[in-house]
DNA sequence: GCCGTTTTCGGCCCGACTGTTTTCAGTCG
């Protein structure tokens, strides 16, 4: 049972219990404990026979640990089995139409026997609900859309699909006349990898253009609602915006709260009673008097705290740690030296290899690694052995004519099924730079998984591993494997982990990132940009480190080109050449260390042996 | 169901909007 599973069997039990009209308290306590799991990095499967480990967790007592311990065990726990049969299997399903909660559900099934969405769909057509006590023609004509337009797959976007609708929004409505400021907050502005919905604040004295503005932009396709603070949209990619106008005085006690998330706010808003204070989206007040409320600043300030950056904001230990005074100093794109993973045209990637790197030193990058895929994935013109061979004059080439920027010579190599790499030693020791990573077999079981990567990772020309987990966010599940086992090991060779930032993958993420971190794992932010324009998809890379709490020092390809020579894994490749070559340039590696370096290089793996 | 210098009971965040209602329940964030 891995934590996503038991917390998806928390969050139905949360639902089920609201069904059942429970106290509210503690259908909220199984939703909190929900967040709680999903959100921990360590399995709990390895916690479970540890005494008072699981209740150590917050939110997590002595009831909800006993039945984290039978779900692991048994992969279901009694009161769930016993909640579910009280109600028809579709029931949950329904509480996630627009408009139905568990008060409407209960009446739909009490009184009509609606049990699915299909039967929901036929009993609105037939305008049945518009009788029923709560119901109404609108709501009725509401709840027929929601079932035509939005199929229950279409749910969140991911980040980087809506990065630039969002950005768009936030400029148009920046230009209508009398707004002061824009700011898009909610899960956008935590940089969470998928958003549900977009938040817009605007300061401004009069509403009416701003909403005229906004429910009339072309890539609006539906009103869902339009007040003097607040409007909704849908737009036509399916995205739900919502539109909120606030004055100066009250405008960062409304960033903060609709920057959210929801389990932060409640506890500042405990904080905030604590103190005899009361914390909403006006402002943090004493009786009738404001203490705080025009930045988020000061309301953060009033309570006893720094600032706490969006990304962190999630309830885990942020809050604690800004009363403290110790918030990490988080990476930004702009601590960014290189980008250490991409491909051109000599492979998958579709601009030149004189143009990417032109285009990463335009950037202001002053390193970068090309690494082309390997020969088993022969569709993408992966190298072999003798293509290597060549590529070393072309990448020769290539540092002569873009001047300004170090080029390391590397390659993207698979992970074979049995965690031998996919390119004989002679060629692994030509390169400067080499990114391991999975791309096929990823439905191997987790014991097995689990051993590929230790043994690939053992190889000693490995560098960093690529997208760790291979996951492709909302479409490939992540490898099964012990993540904690392979970061350890890793920690200890030296082998990188990768935060690769293409937006479907942020892999590490945020999670994976915070564990590796813990494990003492160095991490590499790059962009695996197979043309030009995804170059740019390294902010996404950055947002996950950012979540994970990662700052500058974390991050290897942050360090000036000679330092992150010395700090990659050493002794690793066999040396190249120690005569400089034919443009005067040093070799990447081997002139600079220890000649004992070569000759203490670890013994070849299993892997390597069997080749 | 959790939690605790207000501790083993009795609290637990709170406002806007909608659609229904004729003063407010339900939903949402």
């Amino acid at each position: 049972m891995t934590n996503p599973e038991i917390a998806r069997i928390f969050e139905r039990l949360a639902t089920l219990l609201e069904l059942d009209e429970a106290n509210p308290f503690r259908v909220r306590a199984y939703r909190e404990a929900a967040r709680v799991v999903a959100s921990e990095g360590r399995p709990l499967e390895a916690k479970v026979d540890e005494e008072g480990a699981l209740e150590a967790l917050p939110g997590i007592g002595k009831d909800l640990a006993q039945k984290i311990r039978d779900i692991v065990h048994t992969g279901t726990t009694d009161m769930y089995e016993q909640v579910r049969k009280k109600f028809p299997p579709g029931l949950i399903e329904l509480t996630e139409v627009q408009g139905l909660g568990p008060k409407r559900v209960r009446t739909l099934w009490k009184t009509l026997d609606i049990k699915s969405r299909a039967e929901l769909e036929k009993a609105a057509k037939a305008e049945l609900l518009r009788q029923l006590p709560g119901f109404g023609e609108k709501l009725e004509q509401k709840i027929l859309k929601t079932l035509e337009h939005a199929p229950p797959e279409l749910g969140r976007m991911l980040l980087g699909g809506a990065w630039a609708v969002a950005t768009e929004i936030a400029e148009r409505l920046q230009r209508v006349r009398g707004v002061e400021k824009v700011e898009l907050a909610g899960s956008f502005r935590r940089r969470r990898e998928s958003i549900g919905d977009l938040d817009v604040l605007v300061q401004c004295h009069d509403s009416e253009p701003v909403m005229k503005a906004f429910t009339s932009h072309e890539s609006v396709a539906d009103v869902l609602g339009m007040g003097e603070t607040k409007s909704s949209v849908k737009l036509r990619n399916g995205l739900q915006v919502d539109v909120r106008v606030v004055p100066a005085e009250s405008f960062g006690a409304a960033l903060l709260y609709f920057t959210g998330s929801k389990a932060h706010n409640i506890e500042l808003r405990r904080i905030a009673i604590e103190k005899g204070w009361s914390l909403n989206e006006y402002g943090l007040t004493k009786g009738e008097k404001t203490i705080a409320g025009r930045t988020e600043e000061e309301v953060y300030r009033a309570l006893g705290m720094a600032w706490i950056p969006p990304e962190l904001r999630e309830a885990g230990d942020e809050i604690e740690r800004a009363i403290a005074g110790t918030l990490p100093r988080l990476v930004e794109l702009e601590d960014l030296r290189a980008d250490l993973h991409m491909h051109t045209d000599r492979s998958d990637g579709r601009d030149t290899l004189e143009a990417m790197v032109r285009s990463v030193r335009d950037r202001g990058y002053t390193y970068c690694a090309i690494t082309e895929h390997s020969k088993s994935l022969a569709m993408t013109f992966g190298f072999d052995g003798a293509r290597v061979r060549q590529s070393v004059d072309e990448i020769a080439a290539v540092r002569r004519q873009v001047p300004g920027i170090e080029v390391l010579h590397g390659l993207e190599v698979d992970i074979l099924a049995d965690g031998a790499l996919d390119l004989d030693d002679d060629a692994l020791a030509l390169l400067d730079w080499v990114v391991i990573s999975l791309h096929s077999r990823l439905d191997q079981p987790a014991d097995v998984m689990t051993a590929r990567v230790l043994e690939a990772i053992e190889h000693p020309a490995a560098c960093v591993m690529g997208h760790p987990t291979a996951r492709l966010i909302g479409t490939r599940a992540p490898a099964q494997m012990d993540m904690g086992r392979v970061l350890a090991r890793a920690a200890e060779l030296g082998v990188a982990m990768e935060i690769n930032a293409q937006p479907d993958r942020t892999d590490l993420s945020d999670v994976n990132a915070r564990l590796a971190k813990a494990n003492g794992c160095a991490m590499t932010i790059s962009t695996d940009a197979h043309g030009v324009s995804q170059l740019d998809f390294m902010r996404y890379g950055v947002f996950a480190a950012r979540r994970a709490g990662l700052e500058k020092a974390d991050i290897l390809n942050t360090l000036p080109f000679e330092r992150f020579r010395k700090a990659i894994r050493k002794g690793a490749t066999p040396v190249r050449p120690t005569k400089p070559a034919s443009d005067g340039r040093k070799p990447v590696r081997g002139s600079g260390a220890p000649a004992a370096k070569a000759k203490t290089k670890p013994a070849k793996s299993r892997a390597a042996r069997k080749r």
